[in-house]
DNA sequence: GTCTATACTGAGATAGAC
DNA sequence: GTCTATCTCAGTATAGAC
């Protein structure tokens, strides 16, 4: 049945975001799906394979939207470079979006990057997008050398997914107990970014 | 022997830093190191327990110098607050020059990182640290409500981590090929975090 | 107190019957 | 397409030698 395979995509997406992908035995899965565990191997050939597809049907409405909005923007400029602002809201307003509608869909990419798949994701899923971002950036931030604007971005990345997906806890300060509110770290990340992306080549005090 | 809690140390310290801890079985360990399976669960109880000391002889002397730092600059200071620029010296230099004296250390958090395990283990070895530091960046940024402090504390741990341990490979854009300098990094980031974290609280577009 | 030998449980993967 | 049986390898636990 076709029902196998959307069966074991659905109680995996549900699984591995409540307990984590490494923690997520196939055979816990199969138990749930009421399938067998070598239709898991039939379907997607291993579990990193599975946890692929579980991405990817995630991942390519956002990036598709991103774009899409990035390029709206860009119409509206009309050949000049767009502001930061633009770029960065044009990248996180669509995953904000989407995080909104499917919270499953967040929880899901914090577990990854909670045991570090990110990276790999990244360079599966989110490549094309970023290729297409990456040269918005630098016209909109000329004087930054290619190997100051590629530590920024790797820097934005970090602070990014972190933001987004894992929550440190921090000793004397409120927790995520207080207010994850999404839709406002997502604001708070941009300014921060914003000023980190924008910041002189050499470090410059706060004046006022 | 003492040797042999010796020889698991080096051999697991090499081996996970080279392939990862979830890659790198105990039983690959002991096999190079020449033990029996049954000793590293003597000597140290569970695979995460080795982890746990491998870091932990580590970062206690980082941890140490970093205190040291603050707190030198903090007696210079006399009372006033110090600047974002020498509470990120304090926290970032240690941690540089411990790269460079030893490149394992920083591959090894790499490696953690890479594999999601930094949140647990900052926690276990680095808490006490944060406690120290945080009241000291809530004094240089007395404008920030607490709230918005603790989420850009979150997005600089992102980026530090980000940058020091993972390096995404970027589309269009030199990566770690041309120029992996540590130090070099190090200062990009702290340019970065300083513009992130004194940034204002509402998104400036840059004007120069 | 140290270490060895061995067994136990659960994981992902695979071959082959149906 | 699906399922049973089996394989290999992981971390862990224990009994007992020295």
């Amino acid at each position: 049945m076709i029902d196998t395979k959307q069966k074991i995509l659905d109680t995996a997406e549900r699984l591995i975001g409540d307990q984590g992908y490494a923690a997520t035995s196939l055979r816990h899965i199969i138990a749930e799906a009421g399938v067998n565990l070598a239709a898991v191997h039939y379907h997607f050939g291993s579990k990193e394979d599975l946890l692929d597809e579980l991405i990817l049907r995630k991942a390519a409405a956002v990036n598709a939207e991103r774009i899409a909005l990035l390029e709206r923007y860009e119409a509206q400029a009309g050949g000049r470079p767009l502001s930061v602002h633009q770029i960065l809201t044009a990248f996180f307003q669509p995953m904000q979006e989407a995080g909104s509608r499917n919270p499953q869909f967040v929880k899901l990419m914090a577990r990854m990057y909670a045991e570090g798949l990110l990276p790999g994701i990244v360079a599966k899923h989110f490549h094309p997008t970023l290729a297409r971002f990456i040269p918005a950036l630098r016209a909109a931030l000329p004087h930054l050398p290619e190997a100051e604007l590629s530590a920024r971005l790797q820097f934005m990345f970090g602070a990014m997914s972190h933001a987004v997906c894992g929550a440190l806890q921090l000793p004397g300060l409120p927790g995520e107990s207080a207010a994850p509110d999404f839709r406002q770290t997502m604001r708070r990340l941009m300014v921060f970014l914003i000023g980190g992306l924008q910041a002189p080549l050499t470090p410059e005090v706060q004046s006022k």
